[in-house]
DNA sequence: ACCTGAACACCGTTCAAGT
DNA sequence: ACCTGAACACCGTTCAAGT
């Protein structure tokens, strides 16, 4: 039955499937795509231009909604770390794109108005327009580690490398167990930060 | 000529091609070793299981050279930057490998000694066990973001996405033009999470 | 306009055949 | 023990052929 009264494809079906089976099963092909819209993979074709024109609107939508999630209300402490807290973990659903991501965070979309409007929370705050971006920058680069280290095993240090001695072994083995350890490190490390900026608003360099 | 008196091939050469390619065209193929050491792809199974037999080995070898780097005769301070910005040059040398470092950090090889050594330091200048792990924890996150962001295009806020006006305009056209961004951004995130830690030292959590 | 089937170059991998 | 050539299943992509 080719050519249906109403298209069976379209760009959008093709990367909601595409995205899809990112999500479950951490890649995609030509091939499954269509399998999974009922189709034969030359008919793809039609609406997107190749596999790597996918990938960008795959991009394209990741940035978006993690444009999306940020809430710019609050006082700039509070606002800091929703978007860092908000970017780690939709980055952390896609682990397999955070590269991806990261090459291009700009340019597309909704990514440069978070960055807009978090510059806009910071210099109303005090800060300088050099340090509100300074700050910005170490918030995303927090967010990014924050998110693959969330994607590594639990246990960083596992016991069979730990051994039952030296400084590591006990403080390893007090730890709870599961997830915990990423968590508590990005939240560490983002409070550490914020704290420690906050001395900056209203002072010269 | 097959079965040469000494063979062509070993495990090693086939490694140090893989990664010579990875680092000059960003990947690799089965084919594009076998070519580059003069051998049919189907040679390689003879040394190695297979490609990701071949990522295995790399990654094997990245991580010992990441441990290999770190000095720790330092002052805690020192010691920790030393790491972060060892950590964050060799991962920014194989940006495609970051995520595969960062899926299986210890384990391997060296990386437990890097650790274990930083712990040293850290408990030695008057850290708790409990709390140097979550310093080094966090600085591995800053080792990874900031090598991520160091692969980022040099201009996370391109001129054409950020108009004239507004708080970020004028900050961004100030700065200065290649790398730098991202290297201002890692060592202004570095010292301030370093110093913000300090008074960690002898006190109660 | 849109789906299809055949075809192409390429990929990783296996294996019997050579020496 | 180690290299080879033929073969396999799979991949992304193109394109003439259908309606």
């Amino acid at each position: 039955m080719p050519r249906p009264t109403t298209p069976k494809l379209s760009r959008e079906r093709i990367v909601d499937a595409a995205l899809a089976l990112y999500e479950a099963e951490g890649n995609f092909t030509i091939g499954s795509v269509a399998r999974e819209l009922e189709v034969r993979p030359s008919s793809l074709y039609n609406h997107v231009s190749g596999k790597s024109d996918i990938l960008d609107a795959i991009r394209q939508r990741l940035h978006d909604d993690l444009a999306s999630k940020v809430n710019v209300d609050a006082d700039w402490q509070d606002a800091l770390c929703a978007v860092a807290r908000a970017q780690r973990d939709a980055l952390a659903r896609y682990p397999w794109a955070i590269t991806m991501l990261a090459q291009s965070p700009a340019q597309l979309d909704g990514a440069i108005t978070t960055v807009e409007n978090l510059a806009t929370v910071l210099v109303r705050s005090g800060f300088t327009a050099d340090r509100a971006l300074l700050v910005i920058g170490a918030i995303d680069v927090i967010a990014i580690g924050g998110a693959i280290d969330l994607t590594s095993p639990d246990e960083l240090f596992p016991e069979s490398v730990i051994g039952d001695a030296g400084e590591l072994a006990h403080a390893v083995r007090r730890r709870g167990a599961t997830g915990a350890r990423a968590n508590d490190t990005f939240e560490f490390l983002l409070n550490q930060f914020v704290q420690s900026v906050a001395p900056m608003r209203h002072t010269k360099l």
